[in-house]
DNA sequence: GTCAAACTACGATTACCTTCGTACAATCGA
DNA sequence: TCGATTGTACGAAGGTAATCGTAGTTTGAC
């Protein structure tokens, strides 16, 4: 009989993601930029913590990676030394139709202005 | 030389609302509740802050229409003793098209599911 | 076994957010 | 003018959030 695997994380059902939540987590700054660059990823493959530039330490990382995981915005998984980060795409459209289309879509119209206007 | 209105309201002009603060206007029960109810409404008439049952208190009421104000989600006009509220559908869409509409079909389709779960 | 890489846990700090109560201001009608 | 209606201002309490530094854990590679 195996084992639990040691290192598993808490993921809410998708029953239990809240909208509330979902956009809750996207109101962040360095949180909607870590969506913004898994939203490019396959959602299979997924990319580890790293992967992305931010400007805060790597507690602060974990931190907004935990706050994403916990809406129900993000699944990680352990792979080695990494955790392989990924939008929960399938849930999210069956529960909010084009929310995150649309967010992620508002934020790339945003980001032009904001490159436009220096 | 008439003078200005005693009692203006600061709104953020269209070009100065942010993605972040409209998302975080948003992830609050309260206030989605407050748009919820606007949205049923014609923009240009609106609704005084009184016509909505929240479950608050008039100053924390007050509190929340002011947020919604400062982000850039809502109009606030003086007429009398109230004060009109209407969404600022308008610049809303010119900035961020469809965002309002999919956030209030989400927040539509989790009242559904609340309801039927009790 | 050792070491580096990737990430976490914890505590501290600083800031913000929600809520309230009380007291006040502006307007309209009688 | 007086009172009722609507909403505001202010301060305070309590909770939540973002950030960091330091010290640790887990894993894979050598």
């Amino acid at each position: 009989m195996p084992t639990a695997p040691v290192r598993a994380l808490e993921h809410p059902a998708r029953g239990e993601i809240r909208l509330e939540g979902v956009l809750h987590a996207l109101s962040d700054p360095t949180r909607l930029q870590i969506v913004r660059f898994l939203w490019r990823l396959d959602e299979a493959e997924g990319a580890p913590c790293s992967a992305i530039d931010l400007v805060v330490t790597k507690s602060t990382t974990t931190h907004h990676f935990r706050v994403l995981r916990e809406a129900g915005v993000i699944n990680q998984v352990y792979r080695g030394t990494a955790k392989m980060n990924a939008l929960r795409r399938r849930d999210l459209d069956a529960l909010f139709p084009g929310l995150l289309d649309t967010v992620l879509s508002a934020d790339a119209i945003q980001c032009e202005r904001d490159d436009r206007e220096g």
